[in-house]
DNA sequence: TTCGGCTAAATTGTATACGATATTCTGCAC
DNA sequence: GTGCAGAATATCGTATACAATTTAGCCGAA
């Protein structure tokens, strides 16, 4: 037995295996949109970009299509994920769903200093929205997901924080897609919103304002089958 | 190109990797309770089992470890997931959470063949009831689960329905550590009744029962710290 | 006897190797 | 020039091999 084992351990060693620090990073290009949906992701290539062999990067495959991010086709290879609109729907549906609920709970349960802390990140989207260039864009993009996963996480609840992580990863996906305006994260304001309904513990309107923002998220896709695949497919029905 | 490939490819080719059967094996052993929490799955025993290399058996206990199954540990192994009492909460926060939505989309969706369906289920579930045996209790386990996984089928959103599966899934641990009733799956007659509020239509009706039958499981739980692991660490603190 | 460290066995982490499947290219017939 | 057959290439699926870490057993000293 480990001589150092308490009665609470939290988060033990982390660092873990190698495979999860490439997931990380693949995932981390995803979610930015340096690699587009579709893009092929071989396993070879993976292996020598991160000078490791095929089983880890093999590895770290498999772990992204676990949470949606790409998918793998049997002996073809693996290819960021192309979410279809219906896939897309559902994502949304499941935010729908599950956003409202997280609201409560984290609602419930935070604290003075957690709120200051959210207040920190919308700040720091804001300024993020007025600077130019391909990096702040990238970056805000991300500010804009870690507003939900930081509800997700005052929540206090481990798995549907992972849920969420899943959840907006996605997102990120179907609105690089099908995303219309330039203005990839238009609700800004709706985020400030919903963290004054919490400060004066307004539940309700906090969870209208939510379901509000998924809605207005999902009012600017274009959610009409293949955007632009067809040619021949358009003529074969 | 394809050839055959059309606008709407739902399942393609099913059959995967043996890797995947392996995973579906193991997670149907820990589901009906044939392994215990806290069993060692070690990766050589595991490919031995199955007669595959080592190679496939991590890929699957791997795979078990995303779903929250196994818990992996580094240079250390894997074992059958032993959930904490923390985390038996958060399982069932997250069933109380979603469980609702997905019975309001369900019964939205829900034809007469499906409502059927469930009451097929219902009934086999009785009849296993009443049987004797390992066996038939097994059955039962699983059937029990059942009903919420189609519940959660019928809604249409395949996001939901893989995160029930999850959830079921380890809720069947949860029960096996920290269940007191040697009735294991007590509320038989709950489901009849939600599938009954569904039936005239009654969805605020269905969801108050159905997180009743949630809060029913959860009261039959014992979630005290340790059951049985101290000794020692009860003098540490 | 008990505690400590040391060695040996077992198990996991990672890389490489080989066979199977899919894709691409070439060449020939029409 | 077009279309198809077959080989060559690339990529994936799985097994095996080796290195690193942990676990256990053992022996000696206090």
């Amino acid at each position: 037995m480990k001589s150092t084992a308490t009665a609470l351990q939290i988060a033990e060693d982390s660092a873990e295996t190698g495979a999860q620090q490439i997931r990380d990073a693949i995932r981390d290009a995803i979610v930015e949109r340096r690699l587009s949906p579709g893009t092929k992701l071989s396993e070879s290539d993976v292996g020598n970009l991160f000078n490791v062999s095929r089983t880890l990067a093999r590895a770290a495959l498999q772990a992204l299509s676990y949470e949606g991010l790409v998918s793998v086709e049997k002996n073809r290879g693996a290819f960021v994920a192309y979410p279809s609109p219906e896939e897309a729907r559902q994502i949304f549906a499941a935010r729908r769903l599950v956003e409202p609920g997280i609201l409560r709970e984290a609602a419930a349960k935070i604290t003075p200093s957690q709120i200051q802390h959210l207040k920190q990140l919308l700040l720091e989207e804001g300024r993020l929205m007025g600077e130019r260039g391909q990096t702040a864009r990238r970056a805000e993009i991300k500010a804009s997901g870690d507003f939900h996963l930081t509800l997700a996480g005052i929540s206090g609840n481990a798995i549907m924080q992972r849920f969420m992580d899943e959840l907006v990863a996605r997102s990120s996906l179907v609105i690089a897609l099908y995303g219309q305006s330039t203005i990839s994260s238009c609700g800004h304001s709706e985020h400030g919103d919903i963290v004054a309904a919490i400060e004066r513990n307004d539940l309700d309107e906090a969870c209208r304002l939510m379901l509000h923002h998924i809605a207005h998220i999902e009012a600017d896709l274009d959610l009409r089958e293949h955007k632009s695949v067809g040619l021949k497919e358009a003529f074969e029905l």
